[in-house]
DNA sequence: GTCTATATCGGGATAGAC
DNA sequence: GTCTATCCCGATATAGAC
């Protein structure tokens, strides 16, 4: 029964680490990651600079951290959407709101991890690849609820780019957008035939999560 | 006859200026304005750093020549487009064409200043109301456009925020997001009648921008 | 695991010669 | 208006006591 730590994501961490993190996370949001120090940070939380060295091994670290914690959840619902059989508009649909629910109850902001530009230096390439791989899920999920007639045709890594472009939107100064009006823009955006969103939108409410939040792995 | 300096977005600047601008612009796209450092882009103009202070008086005022740059034309044809009498949907729709054109074309990249969060600081508040001036002048076509009864009910302010969020997809590394693919997501994710569309299309085709190319003020 | 003190480095900006 | 040399500061990271 050793009770320091939670898993989240996959990612075991102390109540101190998830404080770091929790605070990093709104300060590279709010300035950026270069312009926030790690005084900035230490400071937030209410220690002093080195302290945070016992948690994480550099300033990098903090943000390799928060990608992971930030796409881990996307990226394994998208996996899970483009493995099973159905419609995959309505996979899309789902997992465009459950992104939304992430985005809002989580601490860990994957608004404006998405866009910092910091994560195309060299010692990035991992965090870089998540991203990427979150990029090419969505697009395949695009390219079948086309084939299956539901969405538009355009290139779909084109809309991929566009859709994860609007997470930006809720994290942009004071009032957010609402997650609903992002999901209707969205699939507004891509969808074929606007009388069939409807039935989407039910499908996807309907889809079964219950194998994912048992949080494997 | 005094031959140097061309006028650009109604600001006047020397060739060097304005080769350091363009420079300084997708370095900070690539990389960020706070981890792009004057040396990196003295380096990329082939120059010395201090060089660049005969032409811009701090790094700040940089990216405050390159805000002014990016978000002049764009705020100076939304204005006109609120200003003009007709159907606001082909106007926001010519107005996203002209945006995306500008982008392509120009230098000074509009897209990664929008979210630039550097710019969040205080003393960048007049770039920070360019961009809200912005921001609510789309708004209030979209606005128009909802009660003309051609785009669909949300919150003018939230669309344009999604809408704005849409231009940083073109600005993804690799391959770009093509404009039209763009302003057709945009558009399909804003109107209300998909029928609607094509004549949308025409009319913001045929607006006359010409007492504008002539670049008053 | 937090503190104080500090090493080390890189970045922005200025001085002054040419 | 560009150069070299340099100042100064702030930032990351480490050392070592408690």
């Amino acid at each position: 029964m050793v009770a320091e730590g939670t898993i989240r994501d996959g990612v075991r961490l102390t109540p101190s680490a998830e404080r770091i993190l929790r605070t990093a996370a709104r300060l590279f949001a709010l300035n950026g990651y270069s312009a926030t120090s790690t005084r900035d940070i230490a400071a937030a939380v209410g220690v002093q600079q080195p302290a945070l060295y016992k948690h994480f091994s550099s300033k990098d670290d903090i943000l390799s951290a928060l990608v992971k914690l930030g796409l881990g959840r996307p990226v394994e619902l998208a996996e899970a959407m483009t493995r099973r059989p159905g419609r995959a508009a309505a996979q899309l649909c789902r997992w465009l709101a459950e992104c939304v629910r992430h985005l809002q109850g989580s601490p860990y902001v994957l608004v404006s991890i998405i866009t910092t530009p910091e994560l195309g230096q060299e010692h990035f390439a991992s965090e870089r690849a998540l991203l990427d791989r979150l990029d090419r899920l969505v697009a395949e999920l695009i390219g079948r609820g086309q084939r299956e007639g539901d969405l538009r045709p355009m290139d779909p890594l084109s809309a991929s780019r566009l859709v994860m472009a609007l997470f930006d939107a809720m994290a942009m100064p004071e009032i957010a957008v609402r997650g609903e009006e992002l999901i209707d823009f969205a699939m507004n955006g891509l969808v074929e035939d606007r009388n069939a969103l409807e039935d989407i939108y039910r499908e996807a409410a309907a889809l079964d999560l219950a194998s994912l939040d048992t949080q494997p792995g």
